[in-house]
DNA sequence: AAGTCTGTCAACCGCCGGCTG
DNA sequence: TCAGCCGGCGGTTGACAGACT
């Protein structure tokens, strides 16, 4: 018998994913939950298949998705669940919340694996990663605002607001962000399931990879972040009630 | 400075198993 | 019991960016 394709594929997108489609999923989520995952498209307007929305959501939009390079400790802990349960990386990923199973599935292939062999022919020493990419070069700077204090479309928040242009939101840059992990204990707990295990933000050792945001009642995360993007995530936050604090973390 | 190499990771593909009618 | 649907899982790919020559 011959399974017929998980979605007609006709028409419908494939690829990297872009804000307003992540927008869209976040929002039709946050709404109305993701009881079926392939009839979520066509109800949310996604040219995209149900598969490919749950990918999305439990890989990057999930607001318990911790992000940054793993510690020690998790990859320690990954190579001894691997161990013991070989490559069945979701049952590795349930000891580790907060990653997800491509996420460790990735790290083995890449780091891991690479790290095995390297503690077999000489032992320790050199993490000789002069070529791993380090998508965190610096600390990341924070956002947090409340609704009162972001800008209108026509405002400009002293502190924050580049005012070489003065059309909003858009003109966040991160430079003038402030550079204080203070805020982050409101991104936390907003990040709900299981934060027990969560290593602090103010680790050195927790370097995000992408920007974190926390919307009271929206979280996600964002790669590529630029005033685009921001802009997506205030209008995420308006459109959630607008109510609450508002925070970037770059 | 330009071209090439290499590592990383988001996303896709196809299979599997559970559930339901 | 069986066929079909659906979610979940693991393997794989390809684009991209940084490192190297």
């Amino acid at each position: 018998m011959v399974r017929a394709p998980c979605c007609d594929k006709m028409g419908l997108k494939k690829g990297p994913w872009t804000p307003e489609e992540d927008q869209i999923l976040v929002s039709f989520i946050h709404k109305h939950g993701h009881d079926n995952w392939r009839a979520l498209p066509k109800q949310a307007g996604l040219l995209r298949c149900g598969k490919s929305c749950r990918l999305r959501w439990i890989n990057y939009l999930r607001p318990d998705i911790k992000r940054g390079n793993f510690t020690l400790e998790e990859e320690d802990t990954i190579i001894q669940l691997h161990e013991m349960l070989g490559n069945r990386w979701s049952a590795i990923a349930a000891k580790l919340p907060g990653r997800t199973d491509n996420e460790i599935k990735n790290v083995w292939h890449t780091h891991l694996k690479k790290r095995l062999s390297q503690h077999q022919t000489k032992p320790d020493t050199n993490k000789k990663n002069s070529k791993t990419k380090n998508k965190t070069k610096s600390k990341p700077s924070v956002v947090s605002l409340s609704s009162d204090e972001f800008p209108s479309s026509s405002t400009e928040v002293s502190s924050i607001t580049d005012t070489t242009d003065h059309s909003g939101v858009d003109n966040i840059k991160a430079e003038n962000i402030v550079d204080s992990w203070e805020c982050f204990p409101e991104i936390d707990e907003s990040f709900g399931s299981d934060n027990s295990s969560t290593p602090p933000l103010n680790s050195d050792k927790y370097q995000p990879q992408v920007p974190l945001f926390s919307i009271d009642g929206v979280t996600g995360a964002h790669q590529n972040i630029d005033d685009d993007s921001m802009e997506f995530w205030y209008e995420l936050f308006i459109n959630a009630g607008g109510e609450g604090n508002f925070i970037a973390q770059f």
